[in-house]
DNA sequence: TAACACTTGTTTTTT
DNA sequence: ACAAGTGTTA
């Protein structure tokens, strides 16, 4: 016990060992957050408290397993075993599943994320003929969220006067009205949004005294990380579950709240100590990761912003360098200046490319330096951007689960009732949506009983849509028996999605193959991972769903021994830290972006996300900004960030537009080359390098769960060739590692592999795209 | 109903 | 520049 608090220094340690009421802990950048919060959590272990009495809430998924881990490694595996720790949404996913019925909703209902949740309020908007020019659902969809996450429900929404009137200012007096039908539609979907998981958890603990005070009393003691970025929902989550025994614990920096936009507010963690009266707070002000000069810089930034909590971050590295701001002509020289930057660096310091960063404002952003990247042989990882679970094709056979799983859900039924297109067209769905409405009834309900109500749907429609409906009722029945693997594999063959997808042979129709295939490899491995961690009963489609709808790619781990630089937007970057960080495209109207001008509070918020990508640097912290910009299919001019006179000039150095960045004749070159081309779209020939495609050409597989998004340079995007492989051959795999060909098999056009791998188990290959080589 | 040509908005960040 | 949405035609 002695030497698990000889590691930390004495604020962290007084952090630690305080347990008997509200604490609050402002944890400056790179002050040892992290170490707080798993020292504290194994401290508690230490004294006696039942892991399972412990609720610790993290921001990613990511985040909750490696503190997991860490835990583990302090107290043991099976001391850290049975604790509630996860994010907000997956935590209280898990007791809504528990408690749904309470709350009218069953078990397996389903989680929309954002997109789901667009389509439905776009389709309710068109149902109330209104203009969508207007009623953007994006907007509109964002307006309720708000309210939601502040806890107003539609009845109180519409009886608000202020907000009523906000709306009419807006022009858009209605949203109360679709407010109130989206969440009528979610209800009979047997759906919720990201929001509800959240909101239902409060109205679970308003409506149901009983199972409030149940979880009361088993979280004895909780945690929370970046407690910045909670809203009010989470806030007053938290806050009733502590509230009779106070033991509550939040960790953040105000300095480094960032997701206003998604209703994170900043008051939660400035009034802590007036929500819990008799809080303690403790200050972690020394930072142990970047050097003084980093540190200094970023503290001379900050100040700029009115409110914040004071603090003295300091730290006691080196001085280091100064900051160097350089500026390009264009975006792309900016590339070409950060990829040789890496080049040379790594040379002359003898970094890894796992050791750069390359930071932005924008995901659009990213392109550029994929391109500059690529050509200098440079290889690099992106996180964000459409996430695996995003893609149509991952997101068209989800559907499919999720009408298995649930009948009701109509986002589900509207994107695969005609797809793979079977003849089922608009006429006939709005049709089946008019009569569901004017029934009161579900979809499925109508689809499932076709001839009891009068729908005018011809004969030929009505057989396919009875088709349909029979197919998932097959579906439906299988689930009971065959693990979600096995399900998956069938909805793929028997609506021929496989047969569709596999036969395209176009360079977007291969890519689209690989992810079917990493879903269903994604699926396997669920199945098999389920199984090794003792979990008796089988694992079906619902369990998979309700993890992969709260995946992120926050949450993929990088492999161990990829040495590759990051690129990620800033917001991706929180928490993490690297040797060498470039923050890019540093232009007024970029970052801090346009759509926060105006506003106070949106400014401030920017700058504390450029703080934020500031404070990732431990050794070397580069910032450039571009002089023109191609955006919207022209180029445009742009000029520096108001952010970088907010800086101390004595901790920066400035070099202007060095031409010499792009030092290679040939990137020169390629420089003007690209220009000529940028600004007379007229396709011009590139015969000595082949163009920058599309991304979906290069590297589009997008692994599951839990890799990483992977939009690889450098490597063989389209693998290696079917060349001779035998039964009997060993084979090494990129992902699975060695493993034997038990079978090989020709269905349709492709062959196919049974592979047993080592430790991974048996793997279906599909030649054609697999990543191996023969041993 | 499906395929194709044409028009429009889009780019802030994401659990 | 691009994707998604709209309208027209077979």
């Amino acid at each position: 016990m002695e030497n698990l608090l000889d590691n930390l220094n004495p604020s962290q340690r007084a952090a630690v060992e305080f347990c008997d009421g509200p604490s609050l802990v402002i944890a400056g950048a790179g002050s040892g957050k992290t170490r707080v919060l798993t020292y504290k959590i194994a401290y508690l272990l230490k004294q006696g408290l039942p892991p399972h009495y412990i609720l610790a809430l993290t921001f990613t998924n990511k985040a909750a397993r490696e503190m997991k881990v860490r835990i583990a490694e302090v107290v043991g595996q099976k001391a850290a075993r049975g604790l509630w720790m996860g994010t907000f949404h997956s935590i209280f996913s898990r007791i809504l599943r528990n408690e749904a019925e309470k709350l009218d909703f069953t078990s397996n209902f389903t989680i929309f994320d954002s997109s789901d949740s667009k389509n439905l309020v776009k389709t309710i908007i068109k149902e109330m003929n209104l203009d969508d020019k207007v009623y953007r659902p994006g907007p509109v969809h964002g307006q309720i969220s708000k309210a939601k996450n502040s806890l107003i429900t539609p009845n109180v929404y519409a009886n608000k006067p202020d907000i009523l009137e906000h709306d009419r200012q807006s022009k858009r007096p209605l949203i109360y009205e679709i407010y109130k039908r989206y969440q009528r539609r979610l209800k009979a979907s047997n759906s919720m949004d990201f929001d509800d998981l959240l909101m239902n958890t409060n109205i679970l603990f308003r409506d149901h005294p009983d199972v409030l005070e149940e979880y009361r009393n088993r979280f004895q003691y909780i945690l929370v990380d970046e407690y910045q970025d909670t809203n009010f929902s989470q806030h007053n989550i938290v806050k009733q579950l502590a509230d009779v025994h106070q033991r509550v614990c939040v960790v953040g920096d105000d300095a480094q709240s960032i997701y206003s936009f998604r209703g994170a507010n900043i008051d939660n963690i400035l009034k802590f100590k007036s929500n819990y009266p008799g809080t303690k707070t403790f200050k972690l002000e020394q930072n142990y990761r970047s050097t003084q000069n980093i540190v200094s810089a970023a503290n001379s930034l900050i100040k700029k912003n009115s409110e914040q909590i004071f603090k003295n971050v300091f730290s006691e590295r080196d001085k280091g360098e100064k900051i160097e701001v350089i500026s390009a002509f264009s975006d792309f020289e900016e590339g070409i200046i950060v990829a040789n930057k890496i080049s040379t660096m790594r040379l002359e310091q003898q970094a890894m490319y796992s050791d750069f960063a390359i930071l932005y404002r924008t995901n659009a952003q990213s392109r550029i330096f994929e391109g500059s990247l690529r050509k200098n042989n440079i290889p690099y990882r992106i996180y964000g951007g459409l996430s695996f679970y995003q893609r149509k094709e991952v997101k068209d056979i989800i559907s499919y689960f999720r009408m298995i799983v649930n009948p009701s859900d109509e986002v589900a039924f509207h994107r695969i009732i005609n797809y793979p297109t079977r003849g089922i067209g608009n006429v006939t769905v709005t049709k089946i949506t008019d009569a569901a409405h004017a029934h009161n009834v579900g979809l499925w309900e109508i689809i499932s009983n076709l001839d009891k109500y009068d729908l005018n749907i011809n004969a030929g429609t009505t057989k396919r849509i009875n088709g349909f409906r029979d197919m998932i009722a097959e579906f439906i029945e299988q689930d009971q028996e065959l693990s979600a693997f096995e399900l998956g594999e069938l909805v793929i063959k028997k609506t021929g999605i496989a047969q569709e997808t596999f036969s395209d042979m176009s360079p977007e129709g291969m890519s689209r193959t690989q992810n079917v295939q990493e879903l269903i490899n994604a699926m396997s491995e669920f199945v098999d991972m389920r199984k090794e961690l003792g979990e008796e009963e089988q694992t079906h489609l619902v369990d998979f769903l309700s993890e992969a709808a709260l995946l992120t790619d926050q949450d993929t781990d990088s492999e161990a021994g990829d040495d590759k630089v990051t690129l990620m937007t800033v917001h991706a970057s929180k928490g993490l830290e690297f040797e060498h960080v470039f923050v890019v495209g540093m232009e007024q109207d970029l970052f801090p972006s346009i759509m926060t001008q105006g506003e106070m509070r949106g400014l401030e918020e920017e700058r504390r996300l450029f703080y934020v990508a500031i404070t990732r640097a431990k050794q070397t912290c580069i910032i450039t900004f571009a002089k023109s910009r191609f955006k919207h299919g022209q180029t445009a001019p742009a000029r520096q960030s108001q952010f970088l006179n907010d800086i101390d000039e004595q901790f920066l150095k400035t070099q202007t537009a060095s031409f010499g960045g792009a030092q290679k004749d040939e990137s020169a070159g390629g420089f003007w080359e690209s220009m000529r081309q940028r600004t007379q779209p007229t396709q011009s020939t590139q015969p000595a390098r082949p163009t920058f495609k599309k991304r979906e050409t290069v590297a589009p597989v997008r692994p599951h769960g839990t890799t990483p998004i992977n939009q690889t340079s450098g490597g063989n995007p389209l693998s290696s060739e079917a060349r001779a492989l035998e039964e009997g051959d060993m084979i090494e795999h990129e992902r699975f590692g060695r493993g034997e060909v038990i079978s090989i098999e020709n269905s349709g056009n492709d062959l196919r592999a049974f592979v047993e791998f080592e430790t991974a188990g048996r793997k279906q290959l599909l030649l054609k795209f697999a990543k191996f080589t023969i041993l």
